[in-house]
DNA sequence: TGCCAGGCCCTCTTTAGGGCCTT
């Protein structure tokens, strides 16, 4: 891990794809993602990119995303080039990260760049902190928590946006619930691997 | 020909199956 690597900021990011797997041939036909430094977001990165072939007309209707828009974009080499800087530093955080994981290492793969940061996951660390929420979807979330959002979904700035929302709302319960002050990213990534029958007794030691 | 994601998590579990999440 880098040295540079910096303790206080995460990207937050979502990518919108043709599909759900890259080793599938699925390609990444947008991101989005904000930079939080201390909670507060400093920077956004939005950008189509051209996937060389047409999307289906289920991702076209689920993302708002047209096949007209994206042979406009630049192609995904060059647009991912542009994100791995963005990155550069940072550690990483998505909703159901694993999903977004494998986008970001299949495209840094094709043009063979890395990243120095690692990925925690908004979804498992909900699924242990609100085990009360009827579901852990982002959009359900959303509305569990009341978040601000401009009703924009399955775009990947806006998704990103919402994500970052949610991932404060998440470090603001271990303040209130288990009085940790300043809970850092290795602990949600420990929480998010943590069993969930132990998450109370481990975070309450942490306090 | 027919199949086709992958990881987490629960339970009627561990020699398994199926729902939840992401597009």
């Amino acid at each position: 891990m880098s040295l540079t690597l910096s303790a206080n900021t995460v990207v937050v990011l979502d990518f919108e794809t043709t599909g759900l797997s890259p080793n599938q041939g699925d390609r990444a036909i947008e991101i989005g993602a904000v930079k939080l430094e201390n909670g507060v977001i400093v920077d956004r990165f939005q950008k189509l990119m051209n996937p060389g072939f047409r999307v289906s007309s289920f991702i076209a209707n689920y993302t708002g995303i047209t096949n007209a828009m994206l042979a406009e974009a630049d192609d995904c080499a060059t647009v991912m080039h542009n994100f791995a800087d963005f990155i550069q530093g940072c550690n990483l955080v998505a909703h159901n990260a694993s999903f977004d994981q494998r986008f970001l290492d299949a495209e840094l793969d094709v043009i063979q760049r890395d990243y120095d940061g690692t990925f925690a996951c908004s979804l498992l660390v909900s699924r242990r902190l609100t085990q009360d929420a009827p579901s852990h979807k982002l959009g359900e979330l959303v509305a569990y928590h009341q978040i601000d959002n401009d009703g924009v979904f399955h775009r990947a700035l806006a998704d990103a946006e919402v994500t970052a929302s949610l991932w404060q709302v998440l470090l603001d319960t271990l303040q209130s619930d288990y009085s940790i002050t300043n809970p850092d990213f290795s602990l949600m990534q420990k929480i998010a691997k943590m069993p969930k029958g132990s998450i109370d007794q481990f975070l309450k030691k942490q306090g």
